[in-house]
Formats: C-alpha cells, structure tokens, sequence
DNA sequence: TCCTTTGTTGGACTAAAGTCCAATATACAG
DNA sequence: CTGTATATTGGACTTTAGTCCAACAAAGGA
C-alpha cells in the first residue's frame, strides 16, 4: 500500500515525476488520460494518493475530481498545473485537494504533499473500515432488532419501547440482548457510540402514536 | 447577528463595498487595517465573517488569518485581491478560508460567499455554544465526580470503577447520581453523546493499577 | 472555631436489565 | 409438507443500578 498515482497527458512529466516519487519511496503507476485512470478501479486501491495534471485533452482534471467525488471516490488529490488560475485552484481546494502546484513542480511543494495526501488517505480508509465493519453488523439484525436498537440508544427503558412497539418489555429484552450480541459489543456505552458513528436514529419514524397491539 | 466585517486599506474599496453588501441586507462594520479590526473583539460578534483584502500595509489578510487561528477565532473568512497567486490563494484555502475572490469584486462572486460564510458562522456558532453549555455543567462536578464520570461512559460497572478508584461499589452510585443530576441528563445514553462531545476519555489516567486502598 | 464542600459509607429497598430454559406462532424457502 | 428464521412470551432468578435517609471525616474558608 501507500501508492501514488500519477495522471499526466505529457510522457516527459510523467517520466520525471516517476523518478522522483519512486525515489520518495512511494509506489507509483501512471496515466496519460483522467479516462485512462477512472477505468483502472481507483477505489480498490487502499491507501494511495493522486497526482493530477489540470489541462488534458478529453476530462480535465477538475472534471474528472467531480466525476470521481459523484462516484464516491475520496482519493485525496494534489493538482498540478502549467497554466492555472486563482479560481481554478480555488474551486479545487473547495472541492477538497490537498495541493494545488503550479508546474514547473518542485519536489519541496510535492513530496510534503504526497506525504500529507497518504495521511489523509491513510484517516479516510481507517474511517471507511470502521463503518464498514460496523454496517457489516448491523445487516446481521433483523428488522425488529434493528427497530429496537434505534430505540434502545436513545436512552428510552425496555417498558417504554415495549409500549411504543406493541409488545411487551420481555420480547424487548430477548431482542436487546441479540442486538448487544450481534453488534458484537459488551457495553451499553458501546452500542451507544456505535449507533452515533453510523447515525442510526436517522430513520423516520412514524411520530407520535404508534403501532399498539 | 448576521453581521458583515470588512477589511481593506482602499477607502474606494470599503465604499463600494459597504454599499453592496448593505443593499444584500447585512449589517456591515468596516475597518481600514487588519490591526484595527484585531482590536476590535470580532470574537463576540456572534454570527459574522470577515470579508478581508490580502494585501494591506502593516499585517497583511494572511497574517491576520493566521493570527485570528492563534487567538481561537473561528470566524469563516473570504479573501479578496487585486495581486493574488495561486499558492497565495492555495494556501488561505488551506487555511479555511471560504473563499479567494481577485479584484474588481463581482457581486456575483461576493454575495454567494457571504452567505456561505455566514452559513458556516452560524453552524459554528451553534456548535460552540452547545459545547459551552456541556462544559458549564462539566465545571460544576467535583474532580471526583469527573473521575467517576470519565469510566461511568466507557460501560464500566459500578463495582468495577469502586475497584479501580479504591472505593466501594456505593459511593460510586453516589457519584454516578449526582454526575447525572448535574450533568442534567435523563438517560446514561445522553450522558455517553455528551462525553462524546466533549471528548471526554481524554485524560490521561495512569494505566494499570491505581489507586487501591 | 464553625460552616460548607467533598468524599465516603451503611441500610433498606425498588426498579431495571440480563440470563437460562422452554414454548408458540407465522412466513417462507426448499 | 418440513425446516429455518423471525418474533413473541412465560417463569424464575441474579445482577446492576438507582433512591431515600442518615451519618462521618478531612480540608478550607469565613
């Protein structure tokens, strides 16, 4: 892991910039188009950055920053560029690129950050884990022990979401307690911290009266 | 609330400036130095932003950023210039700026980050007076209760916390009721979203074995 | 010195939550 | 039709947490 990836038309960037950041340590694979790249499965590739020429023939590179952010790719991004402006380069820092390097680059401005986009990298694939392993959980409930888990972190009492479900406070108990199982927690505080991280009393309940029996 | 701050050394600047942004319907206060308006407590302006020109004799718009960073004022920021650069721009980007407009200003430009910034004051401002009154409470427990408070959220048992802080299982419900009581919660589930909050595992308690008695 | 705050603890319960073992009822897939 | 997953409920307890009343000791201030 940790890889650089590199989308430049011009064969002679390409080529330097290869050298340099292979020199850094880094891993790096490179692209003449944003085309080229988009179609390589950018990601699944783990921790890794981009390093991105602006003016190319096809998808520019702030197209292909959109494309990639409508395609829930988060891969962090450094720009580079010959013939840039204020506002472009500040449309790309508000649509989240680490960098915005005016070529010719210098490897003082790039590898700093390189360095700092694999970080960034590094938090969001942690981040994205944790979810995901929290999420694989959670589709282990059944849609009644999701019910009673999204009540359950709100702080309400077992007889309290027995009435609201139309049950009774002992059903409630067995489901809390496949619930704690299930989310593989063995704290209440857990379950509670869990629930926020995926903000799960988000689901729109029908308010006020509810099903009784 | 919702209140304008300009600051630009450019008498014609501030004119013209004034006159558009009060014809938007904001309250607007000018200043002609960045030293001017440091003085100036923009700390209690509750929701506002700070419309700021770079370049400026004396402390220039970047060196005001950075300062207003050290003192802890979050107020959102949009940069205006007539000599800008792109790692000029970048890098007040990177800094948080809302945004980086050059000179001659277009209200088409201006207006929107105004409203942008504004919009990130007022969420700020939110956040932060929530975070104030969490700590209000915070300052009425006694260190003991914020001992017991700290392992309370992690889902500690009582008889575990009484073990670790070298008490009995009693005093700690002790505890545990009054941090609850001035804490002004209902539910362990609000106390844990509290803590979270506030992050408040983040003492650093001397691992293994404490205090016995 | 006297009072207040803080930290403790006991007794006596009440309430809530959790556990084990069992048993029904329904819907659905094979 | 039969087995599985889901949802429900009872009984019988054990553990935990919370509440009310009372009391005591040490530290610090007024």
């Amino acid at each position: 892991m940790m890889k650089v990836f590199l989308v430049d038309d011009d064969s002679s960037v390409r080529k330097a910039l290869t050298r340099l950041i292979r020199s850094a340590g880094y891993d790096i694979e490179t692209f003449a188009s944003a085309q080229e790249f988009f179609k390589s499965k950018p990601e699944a590739a783990g921790v890794a950055c981009l390093v991105l020429d602006v003016r190319m023939p096809g998808l520019n590179g702030l197209e292909l920053q959109q494309a990639l952010r409508a395609a829930n790719v988060t891969i962090p991004i450094i720009f580079i560029t010959g013939h840039g402006d204020i506002p472009m380069s500040v449309n790309a820092m508000k649509a989240g690129a680490v960098d915005f390097l005016p070529k010719p680059v210098r490897q003082e401005a790039l590898l700093p950050a390189i360095e700092q986009a694999l970080a960034r990298a590094s938090r969001q694939d942690a981040e994205a884990a944790e979810l995901i392993q929290i999420e694989r959980r959670l589709d282990t409930l059944t849609p009644r022990e999701r019910e009673v888990m999204a009540l359950v972190v709100t702080g309400m009492l077992n007889k309290q979401i027995a009435y609201e479900l139309g049950t009774v406070e002992k059903t409630i108990k067995v489901h809390r307690s496949r619930v704690m199982e299930k989310m593989q927690v063995s704290s209440f505080a857990e379950l509670v911290r869990l629930a926020e991280k995926v903000g799960i009393p988000e689901q729109n309940r029908s308010p006020g009266t509810s099903a009784r029996r």
